[in-house]
DNA sequence: CCTTGATGGCTAACGGCGTTAGCTATAATG
DNA sequence: CATTATAGCTAACGCCGTTAGCCATCAAGG
């Protein structure tokens, strides 16, 4: 019955560090969400593809929503250390983490529309991870905050709509992105 | 067994004009995906809405996509709408069709979610719709194309962070929303 | 007037979904 | 050696979209 909380220890309680089995069934899911979308993600075949049974799950994570939680909270660590990353390499242009910012969600769209596309359970994220993952925007734009929402609605704008293939079939999405960044810069 | 196409006439086939009773229906499913977002809309909950059980909707839809496609039609027709009332009003104004456009989007958060969230089930749309939703922006921006891509990502991205609640608790998109739509202009 | 056929309901059921209850084999611990 | 925690299993529930097949109503035609 170690399923449920215990009070003294807490010893891998959900959300905190997750035992090995369980960052192996995180590891399923995503390959899996990667691979194929989220629709797609499901306790029968993530179970598959571990083989085991579905109801095995349960005794590694509380429900479903606890498995996604975990692939949202590698999106926003992965796309704020992308956008670290180009950060670091030119300091304070915001055009390059914006690029930084498009590239990783391109190259993992199906991981992107899932930390998106949905209510972030912020609860159940951790501490400071949303504040990290907004940081290197914020910084590049001096501490203007409405200019750091404005440019994020346009990144995140742009590739949801490209993910989603909503422009027309011959548009030159890179000059629409350049126009965007370069606007909101000046 | 008038449930498949006839060759001959095509009297209500599906796609083109609706019967009545099937214009009930999207009007129950309509209002059941703005009271409760696009979850919430069952075949079953909305059979229970009209009186009728579940499997009597396919007297009239051959399946719940099809339901799905006369919402997102909707909202693409009265966005569109909405925009062009704008642009009559302030012609040339990317501002002013912008602002309409978030407002009815903020107007209708769930429908709006349903008509942006998946891809776009183009066949099964009106001819010339999507185009017709597109191009109050397109002239405003004076045939600049790329220019067009660019604002409306900003006024997508904008407004479905809005409703999906992902800025910061006080933050003033209003304001975050003026700085955005004004860098795009000049 | 009676038949025919279309219309639009119905019930029963299927397979897939998330999830729960309850069993069990293995491994670690006293 | 006995106990207990771990991590698997099967069976099942309720909800989902959907199909098959039945039946009442009603208009049109002989």
């Amino acid at each position: 019955m170690a399923d449920q909380r215990q009070e003294p220890g807490e010893p891998p309680t959900w959300g905190e560090r997750l035992t090995p089995r369980a960052r192996e069934i995180v590891h399923a899911a995503r390959d899996l969400v990667e691979e194929s979308g989220a629709e797609k993600l499901t306790m029968r075949s993530l179970a598959d593809r571990l083989g085991i049974k579905a109801p095995s799950l349960y005794k590694h994570f509380p429900d479903k929503q606890a498995v996604e939680v975990q692939l949202i909270a590698q999106m926003l660590d992965e796309c704020a250390a992308a956008c670290e990353a180009a950060e670091a390499e030119a300091p304070g242009s915001l055009e390059a983490i914006a690029d930084a910012y498009r590239a990783y969600a391109l190259r993992h769209p199906h991981l992107y529309r899932l930390a998106t596309e949905r209510p972030l359970p912020r609860h159940a994220l951790p501490d400071g991870l949303e504040d990290r993952t907004a940081a290197p925007l914020v910084r590049a734009c001096a501490g203007d905050g409405e200019l750091a929402r404005a440019a994020w609605a346009f990144a995140h704008g742009m590739v949801i709509l490209e993910i989603h293939g909503r422009f027309p079939e011959g548009a030159d999405l890179g000059a629409a992105w350049k126009k965007g960044t370069r606007a909101l810069i000046r």
